[in-house]
DNA sequence: CGGGATCCCAGTTGATACTG
DNA sequence: CAGTATCAACTGGGATCCCG
């Protein structure tokens, strides 16, 4: 998936969240604050361990997120959204405003990106 | 890819923008203003006639752009962004804007993001 | 519990060739 | 020129098993 040419100055961002459930762990990150590995996997439905994993990494790569490793037995992860990580929100807000309002205008109505 | 679950508002969107090439069409479209098929391929270097269609496809399907053909022989199609396309862009800049910013703070330079 | 390594299938994309 | 149809290949992602 490394089609856009790197010339974009937001390839690398887009890179970022276009990943399947980034979007998703950063919004459950924000609506329900820090949370455990094992919690938030619970709270991505259907999200392997792997991807979580390598989500996680990517998004704490960026900065989005932090990590908080207690070096118990058993270990104890929490993750949680960093400042960076709420710059993204807002643009994501603003995706979604911009989505309800083709929603509303029937856009994903008739065309097969409703249709998955 | 129909990863991310539909409760997400922008879930369409972000399914929409995900693709490969998308937003570097987009951007080619609104950088350089409608263009023919064969023009638009040529500018996005790499990617393949079926991809294009595809992609443009999807985006005339969510009215992000719009198709005049002309009935001649041979055919002549341009493509070119709608109003709804230019919301796109707003946000794509907003993004941009970060991306910047972060690539400024060395975000892009710690993790994997950067070696594609 | 968190996550690394592996195996494997499936969907997607690219290349190529053909048509209107 | 614009697009379609087909084929083959690649890669991503899920499921599993194992370790600290």
């Amino acid at each position: 998936m490394s089609k856009t040419p790197p010339q974009c100055p937001m390839d690398a961002i887009l890179r970022l969240l276009m990943g399947p459930w980034t979007t998703y762990i950063i919004w459950v990150l924000n609506d329900q604050g820090p949370q455990r590995f094992g919690v938030l996997k619970r709270s991505v439905p259907g999200i392997s361990t792997r991807m979580l994993t390598e989500r996680l990494r990517m998004l704490q790569g960026a900065g989005v997120i932090w990590r908080e490793q207690a070096e118990t037995i058993p270990p104890a992860v929490t993750y949680g959204l960093t400042p960076r990580g709420n710059d993204l929100r807002s643009v994501l807000d603003a995706l979604g405003t911009i989505a309800e309002r083709w929603k509303a205008e029937g856009v994903f109505q008739d065309d097969d990106l409703g249709a998955v």
